[in-house]
DNA sequence: GGAGCGACTGCAAAGGTTTGCAGTGGAACT
DNA sequence: AGTTCCACTGCAAACCTTTGCAGTCGCTCC
């Protein structure tokens, strides 16, 4: 019932091969012909059949992409950029949900493996070697995380978590907090080491607690609020914006406001991050470039194979209303860093 | 590289024919053999060529699912749920974005309809008569709108509408604005039409105004707080929560409080609305649900071809902070509808 | 004891496309 | 005029599965 490559071949009575030429090597086809033939399927609607292609060339054409949890405010940005950056090349891309899992997360990579070029994966949770594996079965990309040996795309957090150290100690504070978000989290244990190595650290200038492991959620958030308080941080750098807004919150519930009595800063900038009150001094993370950069790599890896590029996009802190000045009041919050105005 | 049924036949001395139905056919081999060779299969980690499968089945166990904006923070938990039915069924999700643009819809339609068993196509702004012309290039459910001879999944946004109504009637509102969304989509039309019909309406009890077309955006919301204070409108209903966040956030730089002077309400219920403040009032609209029916109805009329159900999934309205009396103080807001009560 | 049946398995075609190889015709060169 | 080359096109195999058909074998039934 579709048009197949020989209806458009009868149609401009030549031979399927030339048709098939006309499409995939134009150089090799006459000029004259190849429009004939292009018009010809043009008019009957002809569109290559993508199955019969990728079982013949081994390329699908195809994309599968792997997160954790699509309804993550982190993710549909970095998501739509992949999406889009696939399609300019005639790509189109899978997206699998996790759901946390680490076990789904293995099954979807080997379930995705043999109908994609490649699989981005988004902040995994598995273990190095089993992901080392895994690039044995499909072209891997990894996203948010570093493994060795593998292509990979990360957002240089430990740069911005030190911006927004600088930017606290800048305001006077001297107790900062760091929430920390879930187990194996290779975004958190950048975060821990840059903070816990930041410079004022080691002087003794400021002193950094850990709070942590916590759900990286807003509830995760409101459930550590007591904590923070208990501990007499005079700001907190959460593990990402969710955190950061349920910490907010679950320290309005004690009496607790921000920024007068508590600083809070959180990571990625999502949109929401935006909206709330306070609005949210953040960490902007460029994940719809991050996105682009990783189906990038995978696309032209999958040329001169074995391409282990690591790269590495610069963070942003952006300041909001949800930082103010610490214990002595009297601070100049401008002073440190090279955060990013905004009106 | 990979191994190919062949290897299994080789490996487990039958024919591939008996490879092959022993995945596909399980009642018509030796139960013996059988076992033999799926134990050989996953020695080898043989995984069926879905596209050496597809070209010969016509049916390839991919559906296609396509979107204004996944970015748009109602999509994704409906792409979440469909991607999770749908692989509970051994079945992929492409997803794509048609960045809003009517004519980029259309494209997708076409490029994914050959390399797909259906498509769910979200929320289109396409004309009827395209969308039904291109029913017969793919098989498609419609989510969001409702489509004369297609099957379609929407969810009840008429009755949440008038449910806002009479909560915001029951307040003591008299005069109600409707804040409009963009041009072309069926949930507006639907809702204004649930809106100027309600029986307070014709009864003289209560006016409503229209305001719009708008951006279904915070922007969009924002820019609309002049003309909301312009009209005198005591409450508003929005398009959407977006709108209805940045409406908020328009009248606060107004000097117009909420829900002290105007009262606010939202649809959709996005995670989001929960958190900002005040916390939306708003009609929490089934989204997972209409993605799960969704996948549902595209995979079931496979067989028995040309089902047009259409499904109409409940709406909710959620009462939190957004929404207060109206001008004399003093109305009994439980008195109409039956909200959800929330903590 | 021969026919018929059932359970199982093998054979081979088919699906739409790509691609190495061979063939054609004409132009350029010797 | 004969050779070589080039641009183009046709031929047919191959990619991996599924599936209708036919074959084998051991039983049961009359």
């Amino acid at each position: 019932m579709p048009t197949t490559i020989r209806d458009v071949a009868r149609a401009s009575g030549v031979h399927i091969s030339t048709v098939s030429r006309a499409f995939s090597a134009p150089h090799l086809v006459n000029a004259e012909t190849r429009t004939k033939v292009l018009e010809t399927a043009e008019k009957l609607g002809y569109r290559p059949n993508r199955a019969a292609r990728a079982l013949i060339t081994g390329r699908t054409h195809n994309i599968g992409l792997i997160v954790a949890d699509i309804a993550n405010p982190f993710f549909p940005p970095l998501i739509k950029a992949a999406e889009r950056e696939a399609r300019l090349r005639d790509y189109h891309i899978f997206v699998a949900d996790s759901n946390e899992d680490v076990a789904v997360e293995e099954e979807l990579v080997h379930a995705l493996a043999k109908q994609v070029d490649g699989i981005l994966l988004v902040s995994p949770r598995l273990a190095n070697s089993v992901i080392e594996a895994l690039s044995r079965e499909a072209a891997l990309v990894v996203v948010n995380r570093q493994v060795p040996g593998l292509p990979s795309v990360v957002m240089d957090v430990g740069h911005g978590a030190r911006a927004a150290v600088d930017h606290l100690v800048g305001l006077g504070h001297k107790k900062i907090g760091f929430l920390g978000g879930p187990r194996g989290s290779w975004t958190n244990r950048e975060i821990r080491k840059a903070v816990t190595s930041a410079s004022q650290v080691r002087t003794g200038e400021v002193e950094i607690g850990v709070l942590g492991p916590n759900a990286p959620t807003e509830d995760g958030g409101i459930a550590a609020a007591e904590h923070v308080q208990r501990a007499g941080f005079t700001a907190v750098l959460a593990y990402n914006d969710l955190m950061a807004i349920g910490l907010i919150e679950g320290l309005d519930r004690l009496g607790v406001r921000v920024p007068g009595d508590v600083s809070v800063v959180g990571i990625d900038d999502i949109a929401l991050s935006r909206l709330t009150r306070p609005r949210l001094t953040t960490v902007a993370n460029p994940t719809a470039a991050a996105g682009r950069a990783a189906v990038d790599m995978l696309l032209q890896h999958g040329d001169d194979r074995r391409t282990t590029a690591q790269v590495s996009l610069a963070t942003d802190l952006v300041i909001r209303d949800s930082t103010g000045p610490g214990p002595q009041g009297d601070a100049d919050p401008g002073e440190r860093g090279t955060p990013r105005a905004e009106a």
